[in-house]
DNA sequence: GTACGTTCACTTGGCAACAAGATACATTGA
DNA sequence: TCAATGTATCTTGTTGCCAAGTGAACGTAC
């Protein structure tokens, strides 16, 4: 096990460094093994790992590849302006999209964020950020029906929250403090977030409150692909 | 390797539902591979990675069982209040050692923002936070020696940096933005963090200024074991 | 010369057999 | 009786072989 860290090690080094070219070949685990002395089984242990670190690609019969890493673009992590305005001065393309709009089942956490009781119906909306057409976060909006009475009809259309609410006479929003956590992502997640196994994620839950009434308008959960973002504070 | 990750999932979900009580074993290898109908190498891989992620461990001809889970506390990010004061309100031990005082070769981004030139020298500082004897962050403060001239004597003695400053006529500190990435550790991190291959660190990164002058006092990174603590902003 | 098929060498992927550690239990001998 | 030792059978750890995909080199028919 030491050594296949040692190698995991090693190769990121070296791939960091630029000693493989973007897709270009690395050695084959048969002459890596000889070159290292470990039996051929530690090299494609270590070589597994970089893949589900999202390294490297492999290809039967052809070798294995370095991936293109990604571009870390930095983000401002504070809740009270929105992940559209964030981007805009980016010369990126982004985009939202809605996948889904759905009622949840009770969750006390949730719900006594929200203020409303286990009867009541609340309803959570995935968006989608997509940067260049690439998935780099998913975007959750946990909002009471009590609050917004048309928002199962509305929620698959809406694009930007914040507007929505603008439009519905909230016009000054604040963000509680956020809670940080680094997650892995679910089988879920990694679909739709087309990320391998190992990329570690960023999950930012806050609040998001009418600063006149001091209403609670939603609970949001953000999770960031930690490879596209250096996060300021 | 979708069969693996499957496993893994599933594994970590009935982990941490508390299916396998602390210590108790888990099925062993065999026996899980019948039951899931793949080949023994896909469970052993999904074993191996639960360990790489600090979940489980394995002992040959024995069996596997479930690593204790670390505490999550929550800890509040920001600069200008000390590490030792960030944990004072709570209920654990908490100890610093300094674990290397030493000089570093030019490196352009700490030595601008430190304000000095190639030819000046800076130190390295690294504290290990502990929490009930356990480690759980590495403290880095890079100092220019024009801004402390005993930095060199002084520093494998320093407990707080902040009291150091003080003593030395800085009253008022304020902290820049600070960055924050998401990395794995090496080789030395694990050793030191004592954590296994695949526990995230987060890395925060700031500079350090006297609010009267704006002279800069140190440059400071920090990396947290991401399973130690939820972190609040 | 060219087009096509065959072979061969090299790659990663997969697996079954074996090695080695642990433990419970039977066997042995004083 | 009791302790030491062998043995069977669990466990995880390791290894080596073969399968399968790829592409270049080569040969052959036209």
């Amino acid at each position: 096990m030491a050594e296949k860290n040692f190698l995991v090690d090693h190769l990121i080094s070296e791939i960091k460094s630029g000693t493989y070219q973007l897709d270009k070949k690395l050695p084959s685990e048969h002459i890596l093994a000889d070159q290292f002395n470990v039996p051929r089984m530690v090299v494609r242990k270590a070589y597994e790992q970089l893949q589900d670190l999202g390294f490297i690609y492999s290809k039967q019969g052809k070798g294995s590849y370095v991936q293109e890493s990604k571009k870390q673009i930095p983000l401002i992590l504070s809740g009270d302006v929105s992940f559209t305005e964030k981007m805009k001065e980016f010369q990126f393309s982004f985009q939202t999209s809605t996948i889904y709009c759905e009622e949840i089942s009770y969750d006390q956490k949730i719900f006594q964020s929200l203020g409303v009781g286990s009867d009541d119906k609340v309803f959570k909306i995935g968006r989608l950020r997509l940067m260049d057409d690439f998935p780099i976060a998913l975007h959750t909006s946990f909002v009471a029906k009590t609050a917004f009475p048309e928002i199962e009809n509305d929620g698959p259309d809406i694009t930007s929250m914040f507007q929505y609410y603008r439009q519905r006479g909230y016009v000054e929003f604040g963000s509680s403090s956020s809670t940080l956590k680094v997650i892995f992502p679910t089988l879920f997640e990694r679909d739709i977030l087309q990320c391998s196994s190992l990329i570690p994620l960023l999950q930012v839950e806050s609040l998001c409150r009418d600063k006149r009434s001091n209403q609670v308008l939603e609970h949001t959960v953000i999770i960031y692909r930690s490879d596209c973002f250096t996060y300021v504070i």
